[in-house]
DNA sequence: GCAGTGATCATA
DNA sequence: ATGATCACTGCC
């Protein structure tokens, strides 16, 4: 498996993370996408956000995983090679944002619960207007939704590992601290 | 504390 | 076809 070591080599280099990045094993996605820049295009308009609370799902052995009970028409996006979004809709309102890592076979995500100023992943996808249309698509410019390598560094210690929310269901796999949630104003 | 809201999937 | 479940939010 390659890996992402976040070194720039030119100025002119573009700072939309690649595949790579997302091509390693989902909790180490998840913790390096802290600090990390999610931009959304609409109508020309870049609305950046920083990511400051993540959650990671890891595999078929993860009960809370969704791709825990195998690959259906809903969890197909996540067993594909890491790069793309998993957005998918609960409760009868919510979309919730994921983007997929590791390599094509292996089924895991990274949910973006938040970013500065807007806490919760269901009013994350309202304010960015993201629903269903990006399912499956590559985390681009193309695609209008992408994230940037935002040049911040998040400390170790600025960084709180919880249990999931919302997966109690999960037996022993709701309390592995798969939660990242960076303390940072707002 | 809990109602709302509808896609999804297992069961039949 | 039916029904349980759900990686949430907003209002009580």
């Amino acid at each position: 498996m390659r890996c992402y070591t976040g070194s720039v080599k030119h100025a002119r280099t573009s700072s939309v993370l690649p595949p790579a990045f997302f091509r390693r094993p989902v909790a180490a996605v998840a913790r390096d996408l802290l600090g990390k820049v999610l931009v959304r295009c609409i109508n020309g308009e870049h609305i950046r956000s920083v990511i400051c609370e993540v959650e990671a799902y890891d595999g078929m052995c993860d009960r809370a995983c969704h791709a825990c009970k195998g690959k259906t028409p809903r969890t197909a996006p996540m067993f594909a090679a890491g790069g793309i979004f998993y957005v998918y809709f609960v409760y009868g309102m919510h979309w919730m944002l994921n983007i997929v890592t590791s390599d094509v076979g292996y089924p895991a995500a990274v949910l973006i619960r938040g970013v500065r100023g807007i806490a919760g992943p269901g009013r994350l996808t309202k304010a960015l207007r993201i629903t269903g249309a990006l399912n499956g698509k590559a985390a681009t410019e193309r695609s209008g939704l992408w994230i940037e390598e935002g040049g911040i560094k998040v400390a170790t210690r600025a960084v709180r590992r919880l249990p999931r929310i919302g997966v109690a269901y999960a037996g022993a796999w709701a309390k592995k601290p798969y939660r990242f949630l960076w303390e940072c104003d707002a």
